[in-house]
DNA sequence: CGCCAGGGCCTCA
DNA sequence: TGAGGCCATGGC
């Protein structure tokens, strides 16, 4: 079912290019991007990635030595400024210890414990930088993630984002460019059709949905 | 004007 | 572990 689903998002919305970076430090930006975009629209992180890039802020050197509230100041139109500038000096402490370099020699387990110890990364964003920094294989589980698939009925609303990730885990190819491909098919899907207020009757794939049955 | 957007932490039970 | 409050801007 989950690869049938896939099958249809890919022939109806066609490839998607995830992940724009406009930097020359992609892995850096993605991870930045990542906590930026918490909570918050694509759009407003956009601004506030331009911000960093042209003062030249990709860098964790400049981020650490920086003013928390004048780096604040760069990211506002990301939201919640205040608490994702002290996230950006977070995690730019674990690089400044364990560089990227270093960083990719690590399996996914052991590379996700250590993301998830910075205090502001939780499992999502955790897994994003894995998956579209690391290129490394882990299904990204949002909020679309769990609107979409428990309105189709395959889980419950209430199934923890590990538990979500698990019945990913087992019912696909552990393979990073279908991960990183089908989350962000689930991203258009999710602002297409199976939006808060869902378009069931145009929605391209509601004979799979129990929603309309 | 209210709602929501590519979450996570803290607190309290 | 789970529900609720909080962080905050900008587009619609």
């Amino acid at each position: 079912m989950l690869e049938e689903i896939y099958s249809t998002f890919l022939e109806k919305y066609g490839k998607q290019e995830w992940w724009p970076v406009i930097g020359d430090n992609p892995k850096l930006e993605i991870i930045f991007g990542a906590i930026l975009t918490q909570n918050t629209s694509w759009k407003n992180v956009e601004k506030a990635i331009s911000q960093l890039s042209e003062n030249k802020l990709i860098d964790v050197d400049k981020i650490l030595s920086i003013d928390t509230d004048e780096l604040a100041q760069l990211i506002k139109s990301s939201g919640y400024y205040n608490q994702k500038a002290k996230k950006l000096k977070r995690v730019c402490k674990l690089l400044k210890e364990n560089p990227i370099e270093e960083l990719e020699k690590l399996d996914v387990k052991r590379l996700r414990k250590l993301l998830l110890k910075v205090k502001g990364i939780g499992p999502e964003t955790a897994d994003s930088i894995i998956l579209y920094a690391f290129e490394k294989p882990i299904f990204v589980v949002d909020a679309y993630t769990k609107r979409i698939f428990s309105r189709i009925g395959l889980i419950s609303k209430a199934l923890s984002y590990e538990k979500v990730q698990g019945f990913f885990h087992d019912n696909l190819d552990n393979n990073a460019v279908l991960f990183n491909e089908y989350h962000a098919l689930i991203v258009q899907h999710a602002k297409q059709y199976c939006r808060t207020k869902p378009l069931c009757k145009e929605c391209i794939i509601k004979e799979k949905c129990k929603r309309l049955l």
